[in-house]
DNA sequence: TTGAAAGCGCTACCAA
DNA sequence: TTGGTAGCGCTTTCAA
């Protein structure tokens, strides 16, 4: 493998110099900016990780992580900050920090806040999960277009100059539940359908996806009725209640987001448990007893610590190693538990 | 983050000492040893990976990976070649290259030869995916116990010294198998097993692990004919239409390993794809075609790739930086795949 | 515009 | 048994 040091000589120019073509700093002549690159070329130079890592600890580099502080009410969020934290720990080891902030998931104004509060604080990068509201897609939009790198997770803001996504395809996660429906009804059932709100684009993502394949593939599926729980225990006990008994035909449940235990509690106080197949996301504690205990019979998971840890990643190789993210979308692996691949 | 440097500065002793107490290369005074080690454990000292690696180039390091040969036939490992060649290039970075040889899953005295070759050729570590029988098994309990690091894939040999195993846990694949079958069938099946070789330790477990959880769990799943299959397409085909022209109240196939194109054939030419639920291992190029088409609805996964990466790290750790591994067990998660969660 | 050199953390070697 | 030093690849700073 090629170093910087044997480009330099075999192109007979300072090691300086080669840095300074290899990434774009400028200030060279063109003679030499070409040879160096020619020779690069040849031999398949390719930067060596560890060299870069090492000489990164000096910058003492610092990034924001802003995310949902809702991990009671919605603990799929333990997972992801699990992984923040490991990662961070291992990042601490090239004196580079991340500052952790949460905010709730209806408070668009202190997001900007925080996002201002970091920026100010000198943060070089930040990953957020956004609040999809115009005060802070406007927020980000501005940071990007001044270069300055952000990495959206868990929810997108597509066209805000984010330089990479990090979280589920929404939509193909709705069709997998489709999916897993038809298999567990062979085919013909009538769903109860419980989403957090309607508003909140990831949730009718899934709903759609879920909707238009079970259109498109599964017509013995049909969604009998839909509540609204608001992504809270309490409320989607008294909404899943009230579904189940204005709708006794029904068979199946899909929850589309959290809530999973109200809804839970809800099917085993009307005794519906052996008869209704539940269909969940996220293998949360709460979903995890469930599964365990039979009350749930799938869950679809999107990688919780995946989401917590590449958004660093991301920003370190653009930042420290002044390398693009391979891609725009990084997309968490659907993944499908049930009773006996759960641990 | 505190470094070698800092800690010799404090114990007032040379980062050379400091290095060789943290390393446990002895021929140190003891009370220097003990002051060293408190300092260590006060500031949590963490070796840093990035200049551990670094320090790797010079050591010109080789590994040796040995794996079955039989891509065509079980194309399981074309991914699991995927995963070695993306991480051996990686680790030419550092001066570290990795030796594949190919044994036919049937001449242990080849893959014994093949193991003798690699270490005349001066290899300083061993991954290998090996055959179950006793001149392999000997020959790698002698290595590990002159100290030489081995690590298993795929297939473990438990008590033969290994430093670990990377691979899946073929009895909770096989009950995986056992939940899924139930919930595709309501409870209530006939299922054909159709398996390559009673022989092969790993099938006899997976074999294992889904009659004792239809046994425990769904005494409505009877398995009502087994055939064998030994992994050949061909045979595959002969035997599963074979077994379903004698049993035609099967309604649903077990396929425990390859060969999976064969009996789907099999399947497709009897006209059962409609009636018959096929559940299988792995997303190979033909499964995948199959789970697309409807074939086969669900397949198990047991992340071939990680399977090619992971023992060229823990080598890497074990050999280059002096770490032993963190378990003994690194089993793969266990996938389902369906037509939805497939791409 | 360029080169020389120091430094990031760790390991290995030589000399004492 | 120890300390000093060079070197792994890369970045950065300073001086020219």
């Amino acid at each position: 493998m090629p170093t910087i040091k044997e480009i330099a000589e075999l192109a007979g120019v300072s090691r300086g110099t080669v840095d300074r073509v290899l990434n774009h700093r400028g200030h060279v002549d063109s003679i030499k900016e070409k040879k160096v690159l020619e020779i690069a070329k040849a031999l398949h130079y390719t930067p060596c990780p560890a060299g870069k890592t090492l000489a990164i600890k000096k910058k003492n580099l610092r990034f924001g992580y802003i995310l949902f502080s809702s991990t009671s009410s919605n603990p799929f969020f333990i997972d992801v900050v699990d992984g923040i934290e490991k990662r961070a720990a291992e990042l601490g080891e090239y004196n580079v920090s991340v500052d952790i902030r949460y905010t709730g998931e209806k408070n668009p104004e202190l997001q900007v806040k925080q996002i201002d509060e970091l920026l100010e604080s000198g943060i070089s990068g930040l990953a957020i999960a956004p609040i999809n509201h115009s005060l802070v897609i406007e927020r980000i939009r501005e940071l990007a277009s001044n270069g300055f790198p952000v990495v959206t997770v868990n929810s997108d803001i597509s066209d805000s100059g984010r330089i990479a996504y990090v979280g589920s395809n929404f939509y193909k996660s709705g069709e997998t539940a489709a999916g897993i429906m038809n298999l567990i009804c062979a085919g013909s059932s009538k769903v109860g359908m419980v989403m957090g709100s309607p508003l909140v684009l990831c949730q009718t993502e899934r709903v759609a996806g879920f909707t238009n394949r079970i259109g498109e593939a599964y017509k013995g599926i049909e969604i009998t009725a839909t509540e609204v729980n608001n992504d809270d225990d309490i409320l989607s006990f008294v909404v899943t209640k009230r579904l189940l008994e204005k709708h006794p035909e029904i068979d199946s449940l899909f929850l589309v987001s959290a809530g999973v235990l109200g809804a839970c509690r809800a099917v085993s106080e009307l005794g519906f448990t052996e008869k209704l197949k539940v269909v969940c996301y996220d293998t949360t504690i709460a979903s995890r007893e469930l599964i365990d205990s039979g009350a749930i019979v799938a869950a679809i998971t999107q990688e919780p610590f995946y989401q917590g840890t590449k958004p660093l990643d991301i920003l370190l190789d653009y930042v420290g190693m002044g390398v693009e993210p391979e891609k725009e979308y990084y997309y968490t692996e659907l993944g499908i538990k049930i009773k006996e691949n759960l641990y």
